[in-house]
DNA sequence: CAAATTTGGTACGATATCGCACTATATAGT
DNA sequence: ACTATATAGTGCGATATCGTACCAAATTTG
């Protein structure tokens, strides 16, 4: 095994632990029943400004639209996002948050602040801001390549 | 949303993106029916030596028990693994590596070869090792809390 | 503008994940 | 030893992910 691979996989493998535990984390936070897909779909939508249609958010997290359409049925279930017609285009729909859908995202952050005050304890945000740079570069690079040949 | 709140969260959200798109990359060269928790076993199994239980292996990943009988089910029907009676505890098993598996694994990683060499054109290795020791270390940090209250 | 193609969304089925409950064995407590 | 508790694994049911097939509306094309 070339180097160069040695070193990828372990990053990958590295980072695959890391978004683990992150995730679990974050679920120990969400009410029952909901979980990091809604969470972050609920969170993009504070981001990006509600009333995107489903494909464009299947589209921003890059799953395929049947998975959008069944966590968005789960968050308009729970009263979290509003579906409604989209009035350009009869095919389609627009997500809108909801009050609870705004709150319970503000609640969720603010429930992990702590947390990773916690953990900035032990691993602090300054060595935080230092590898962000590097990882943001990788994402755009490895996201630029999807659709490239594979 | 304090500083340290935005860096966490910012960090954690390229550590998902970036899990998920070398996720696909790797599923993409696994044959049909085998997905990423089937691939990481088989990797452990070579690195740990097999022989391990699945409880084992169930801790090794941080997944349930009963998600590592499913897995396990999956790589014995497909020949991968062989699951004997652990002659140390009767109400164990172990898991050991067949030729098939082996190879498999050898066959996966020689196709991630040219694409990591590929990926290292616009994000040279040196930069991943440079990134790597605190990836571990915010891993082994995180690993080592998750005991801990929550 | 009619026909062909593309696009947004859903229904449905296959497989995956995981909690709960259960069995069989092992270990601890007295 | 005898009972109580803990541990290894699985069966089952609930929910998640995702591919295929489908419908309806939009767009393209001739």
């Amino acid at each position: 095994m070339p180097e160069t691979t040695g070193l990828f996989f372990s990053l990958f493998n590295e980072i695959g632990i890391i978004e683990q535990l992150a995730r679990a984390q974050l679920e120990a936070r969400l009410p029952e029943g909901l979980i990091t897909p809604h969470f972050t779909v609920l969170n993009h939508l504070v981001r990006v400004q509600d009333g995107r249609t489903p494909l464009d958010l299947a589209r921003a997290f890059q799953v395929p639209k049947t998975s959008m359409t069944h966590t968005l049925a789960g968050l308009e279930a729970l009263g979290l996002v509003e579906m409604r017609p989209n009035p350009e285009d009869k095919r389609s729909k627009q997500v809108w948050l909801t009050e609870a859908g705004r709150s319970l995202r503000e609640g969720t952050i603010a429930a992990l602040v702590p947390q990773f005050a916690d953990l900035a304890r032990e691993f602090p945000a300054e060595r935080v801001a230092a590898m962000l740079p590097a990882l943001i570069e990788l994402r755009q690079i490895m996201d630029a390549r999807r659709g490239r040949k594979g």
